[in-house]
DNA sequence: GTAGGGTTAG
């Protein structure tokens, strides 16, 4: 039978679900052979399948090439860039689209939001959010969670649960999202006040609202509330935990000292341990200082995940903090036995609806002057203050000294910086980072918090802080 | 009769 655009999306579909590109190359073959390379439908088939196998670069140029492109195709581009990591891209493509004359749909700005949330750009947030409102898209259960969802991860928790509290309908993801926000903003108590909320206004819990619940509990150190959820679970709701439940328990356990049980615990794991496990209970060895345990919990992460440069930084930094400096060189020296190198650290902030970057040492920006000035004077208050450098954050192979330097020009001080001279003394600055906050970051932070009087929202790889009086949101759980 | 959308660990 002759193959038609009826049948093709379909095949395609099935390539993309599969993540068979192999498969869906050799479609895309066909379809060049069929005479059907100018339908919408197979087009935007095809687009969305190399997409989502990760094969953005193919989606691009079979995107480019379309002559006619309409909603959906643009849709599925504007939601590709956001996935891979060019959510900057999207909102450039989604200005695009509108000046081509194509109007966007609430499945358009639902991908559109996702891109705000990826950035964690809360002006672009605010402006998508605008065009919303000024378009009266009516806000359904998806686009409302979704706008719920990025005003959190966009580091405004409030105008988050403005909208939830707005949503005529909720289901289980709403709640889920809302109670995972409160989560990663350290306000855990409030993540478990919605729970009963939730219960009766008729909606059950899934086993990723649990996830939520208990990693609320974790980042609180509400230690015996996370122990009578993970019971409930299982008992009341028949839920069997998963690996990412145990993973929730084991830093539940872990933070609050208790390594002996998380360990136990994982040794009574029926499911498949996986690398996040560990990393959690590494976690846990990093705070309380217990080098044997880390160097069990390291050894399995290792043998997981023998390429994840961070797992070794973990590991290095563990062993800088109880001062064994051979054992943080011979992690080091296996690093660079196997190639890997610390992924660097970037930190944005927004000024002025523009976007800014900074590396560690960053002297790119314009008023490179003025931001080190500033990082100088502040250093001066500081140290005036009680705060000391702590040196054990930078792995490199240089003395004492040079460490210092490396230390003091880490990106996240510097976007704080530039954030001190570029806003109105008193707003919030808010900043996001690719990784971890380091600790000596995150000191610095809190009593710049003190010192200037501002409050700072930090979204690092994990979670959010919020540095105001000289504390952090985290309590230090980090 | 065909296509695009929201929540989760470390």
């Amino acid at each position: 039978m002759q193959l038609d655009n009826y049948t093709l999306p379909s095949v395609i579909r099935s390539c993309r679900e599969r993540k068979d590109l192999v498969m869906g190359r050799l479609i895309h073959d066909i379809v060049l052979k069929s005479g059907l390379s100018v339908d919408h439908f197979v087009c935007a088939a095809l687009v969305d399948m190399y997409a989502k196998c990760g094969a953005i670069d193919d989606a691009r140029e079979l995107f480019d090439k379309m002559s006619n492109r309409d909603l959906v195709t643009w849709t599925v581009m504007i939601g590709a860039c956001g996935e891979c990591g060019n959510a900057n891209e999207s909102l450039v493509l989604f200005d695009r689209m509108r000046e081509e004359g194509i109007v966007p749909d609430k499945v358009a700005m639902v991908s559109v939001v996702h891109a705000c949330v990826k950035l964690g750009a809360m002006s672009k947030a605010r402006l998508v959010h605008e065009f919303i409102n000024r378009n009266k898209f009516p806000l359904d259960v998806i686009l409302g969670t979704a706008l719920v969802d990025m005003y959190a991860k966009c580091g405004s928790i409030d105008s988050a649960r403005e909208i939830f509290d707005r949503m005529r309908r909720k289901n289980v993801i709403t709640w889920s999202a809302m109670i995972a926000a409160y989560g990663y903003h350290g306000q855990g108590r409030k993540a478990l006040d919605l729970f009963p909320m939730m219960l009766s206004s008729g909606i059950l819990p899934n086993k990723i609202t649990f996830v939520s619940l208990l990693y609320a509990c974790s980042h609180r150190g509400l230690t015996e509330e996370g122990l009578r959820l993970f019971s409930l679970m299982s008992d009341d709701y028949g839920f069997e935990p998963d690996v990412k439940h145990y993973t929730c328990m084991v830093d539940l356990l872990g933070r609050a000292g208790r390594l002996n049980e998380a360990l136990k615990l994982i040794e009574s794991m029926k499911v498949e341990k996986d690398e996040g496990l560990w990393c959690a209970l590494l976690g846990a060895c990093r705070i309380h200082k217990n080098l044997d345990l880390a160097e069990m919990a390291a050894k399995s992460l290792l043998e997981l995940q023998p390429q994840n440069p961070g797992h070794y930084v973990l590991l290095a930094n563990i062993y800088a903090n109880a001062g064994r400096w051979q054992d943080m060189a011979k992690t080091r020296d296996l690093m660079t036995k196997r190639k890997l190198k610390k992924i660097p650290g970037w930190t944005w902030i927004e000024v002025d609806n523009k976007i800014y970057q900074f590396s560690v040492g960053d002297r790119t920006h314009p008023r490179s002057e003025e931001i080190y000035l500033m990082l100088k004077t502040l250093s001066k208050k500081l140290e005036l203050a009680g705060y000391v450098p702590d040196t054990n954050f930078v792995l490199h192979d240089v003395a004492e000294e040079d460490k210092l330097g490396i230390l003091h020009t880490h990106s996240e001080k510097l976007a704080i910086s530039f954030g001190l001279i570029a806003t109105p003394e008193g707003t919030p600055i808010r900043i996001t980072k690719n990784l971890r906050v380091c600790g000596d970051c995150h000191t610095f932070t809190k009593f710049v918090s003190a010192v200037t009087e501002r409050v700072i929202i930090v979204r690092d790889a994990n979670r959010f802080h919020h540095f105001e009086g000289g504390a952090c949101s985290c309590g230090d759980y980090w």
